[in-house]
DNA sequence: GTCTATACGCCGATAGAC
DNA sequence: GTCTATCGGCGTATAGAC
């Protein structure tokens, strides 16, 4: 077997993973984790046997471990190249806001499964959300803008309960349907309230 | 048997009916829906065997249901207190910000069951909650502000997503363990940065 | 109306052929 | 590494004695 070969095989693996990934965290998000079976996720995922899942993950939680991994990884890449581009807080805040939205319109599996789904309820194990990395670094950007004097706030943890509390519950009626349009309709109204309600003046 | 004997029983039954509704919520709230069984309940709602709590409801589901109806009627009924005692809308919504933050430090299963649990998850044939009757004279609260020009936003909708985006995510911080005092200690704040955000100056 | 026993189904997980 | 078959267990729900 020559290398080529091995190569395609090893990214039919990736690609069967991903797959199942993929399907997971749809109906996940959809039906939930507990009323989703691991042959609903065979079969979503294409043609696949729920026996054959266990070729790739030891059991249906590391399912939803992997895909909460892989989402708040993700996200904190995101953010770091953000800090990195933007100097200050109120424009590294400006495009945390805009990834959110954006993913809520282009990727609304990710957002249900940040914002909706109790995580904790099947993973246990899992630290809360809010002290994933991810959301360690959107409290030092507030954190940063108290400190610059651009933010008002007692301390970050308050902010971001304000500013991200409205941010969050605009996008979660969008995720519901509560509100019926696009989360980007919202956009510069959730990001004008919220951020008129930190800023220092 | 006299009529004396015929109500104690009934008591009795009611009685029990209430410590499986406890039972059930405590759990629900703590471990989630899926999470807990009927054994469970049976248990936490003292020396009763599973098979008996069939004397009292027709499923598990039926348990969640009640407790789902119960705590949005409670709801109902303290709002339509509030907006009968008061006259503004600023009035209603301290008041209505008052009453959740008391629930959530001396009734937190309460808050937990309304802002952290995923109702639809178990109870798919429920309207969502923002569609009950008590979030819907919450958002007429909020209407009668915009309309008596007391409150600045597009629509009652938007302003929800705004006050009480604040609110409930400083209480599901604190219903979580983020933030790590009693809500009250937050009150003044939440309401300060919520009100101020739709207040028309 | 409470407890014992038990039925029944579903789903997660494993074993083994190919 | 995928499919077939199957196990084992849990949890809901029922039946029947008392």
């Amino acid at each position: 077997m020559d290398k080529e070969t091995k190569k395609e095989q090893e990214q039919e693996k990736e690609k069967a993973r991903d797959d199942i990934l993929r399907a997971a965290l749809k109906l996940f998000t959809e039906k939930g984790y507990f009323n989703t079976s691991l042959a609903d996720i065979a079969e979503a995922s294409g043609a696949k046997t729920a026996a054959g899942i266990y070729k790739h993950f030891k059991n249906k939680q590391e399912i939803a471990s992997a895909l909460y991994e892989w989402i708040v990884n993700s996200l904190s890449i995101s953010i770091d190249d953000i800090r990195r581009r933007n100097r200050k807080s109120s424009d590294q805040l400006r495009e945390i806001v805009d990834l959110f939205f954006r993913l809520t319109d282009y990727a609304p599996e990710v957002m249900r499964f940040i914002l909706v789904l109790n995580i904790n309820e099947f993973l246990p194990d899992e630290k809360p959300i809010m002290e994933s990395q991810a959301f360690i670094k959107i409290l030092r950007v507030l954190h940063g803008g108290i400190k610059a004097g651009e933010i008002k706030a007692a301390d970050s943890q308050r902010a971001y309960c304000s500013f991200f509390g409205i941010i969050e519950n605009t996008l979660k009626q969008v995720l519901t349907g509560t509100l019926t349009k696009k989360a980007d309709f919202y956009q510069n109204d959730a990001w004008s309230s919220a951020w008129d309600g930190i800023v220092k003046t």
